[in-house]
DNA sequence: CGTTTAATTGAAAGCAGTCAAACTATGTGG
DNA sequence: CCACATAGTTTGACTGCTTTCAATTAAACG
């Protein structure tokens, strides 16, 4: 069920163990809360359906998302060990989580040192994916940093085997990805118009295709390194 | 030595097992990398003396900043278990540096819980750093961010208790603070001197000075939450 | 179907960028 | 210890990408 925690690193019986967490469902509405700055952290959300945000606000109630998540993605990693959450997790869209307790999660991390190496990896793969939207949101234009969105997202759905190639559904308004770029949605309209009249995108409703992935990830200046994928075979598609 | 590693969490007979890692000094001069972007991580160095900043460059050169260093940190956390840095990390000063092999480093993090933990929430504070980060340039006008990262270095020099209050060095050219907080220069330089006139900051040359804290915080909009930082008294000094 | 939310469009204003030159430290060699 | 070279800071004028503000249209929802 919560096997994307495999996906990382090797692991055996670790499964079970993993599977042993006890945890119950929950079903969320988009927009809900699953952490808010300010809490005390004592459940681990992980996405078994839907999307989901991290973001923060400015004392002037700007907001800036700072990463997406996908199904099979552990929303609260972040806050392990810590004592109070320094920034806000919300659906993108309803969704089913289930929700682990800290303290087994803790234990697990702390006993286990092949799901504490898992965890490792994945919040550092998280950090990379900090980093590298501090530099697309401080140092790219408009056009490539929506773009760089838009490829990041579509590499992560594929690699992940979710979808099969370049056309996906991204479950975000035009606000969400002016908050998510540094930008207004106004100006995320217009370069969207932009992508679409160079032929660069396609869109309908919240549906999205790239006519030439190699031109979209060249606008972008999208290098997949930092999402450190594993080298496995991606099957079906032709990104890399 | 490196006692800053128990710093963010209770150790006792780990600090032996921390003293006793190998590792090898070296003296590197300002400018010089620590860490590429492509490199396979094979060391983990710690910084003795001296700041070093993090950062990434786009396919067409700029350079955004993420994270600075000051001594006490672990500069390669973040690649540990990794096989490829993602951006790099480059001395801001001269300074000195213990190098550990990441396979030790790797293994004790792995076999010594206390350790593991006290890894893993000093990561996490990084990462969290980031994601401040990525709101400051996101969100916040230019003065507002100058005045941010000035505060943050600020507080993180004081609570770590090498520094007396609100008068430091700041080790960074005005290209440097461009591209920690996603300017240019020239802004930078003028931004700098609007918050001069408006009596929220004293300089010359690297020495920075606020002739008040709560008005430097409140113009930056700095709220130390995000750093984590231990929740022990810090004497004499008036942040908070 | 009416109501709310999201997407579009246009015109005007502004914050920050660009370009280029001058000035000031800092450092090095003679 | 001074002259030259280099790196960093400062200034001015001008440009422009993005924002703002407002109004309109289209889509989503119950």
């Amino acid at each position: 069920m919560r096997k994307l925690e495999a996906h990382l690193a090797l692991s055996a019986s670790d499964r079970s163990e993993i599977l042993a967490l006890p945890h119950n469902m929950r079903r969320l509405e988009a927009q809900s809360y699953t952490m808010r700055e300010g809490d005390r952290p004592d459940k681990c959300a992980v996405l078994l359906s839907g999307c989901a945000f991290r973001h923060k606000l400015t004392g002037e109630g700007a907001r800036q998302i700072m990463a997406l998540h996908i199904p099979g993605d552990a929303l609260d990693f972040q806050n392990l060990f810590l004592k109070e959450s320094d920034h806000n997790v919300q659906m993108l869209t309803r969704g089913l989580v289930a929700e682990i307790p800290m303290p087994a999660l803790e234990k697990l991390a702390l006993g286990n040192s092949d799901v504490g190496r898992a965890i490792l990896i994945t919040t550092l793969i998280e950090a990379s994916i900090f980093r590298e939207w501090a530099l697309n949101i401080g140092r790219r234009d408009a056009r490539s940093r929506i773009a760089h969105l838009l490829c990041e997202f579509a590499y992560r759905l594929t690699s992940y085997g979710l979808q099969p190639s370049g056309t996906y559904e991204l479950p975000m308004t035009q606000e969400q990805l002016a908050d998510a770029t540094g930008l207004t949605a106004v100006h995320v309209n217009r370069v969207l118009q932009g992508l679409q009249r160079d032929g660069l995108l396609d869109r309908d409703r919240r549906m999205v295709r790239f006519p030439s992935w190699e031109r979209m990830r060249d606008v972008a200046d999208f290098n997949p390194r930092y999402l450190h994928t594993r080298e496995r075979s991606m099957p079906g598609n032709h990104l890399s």
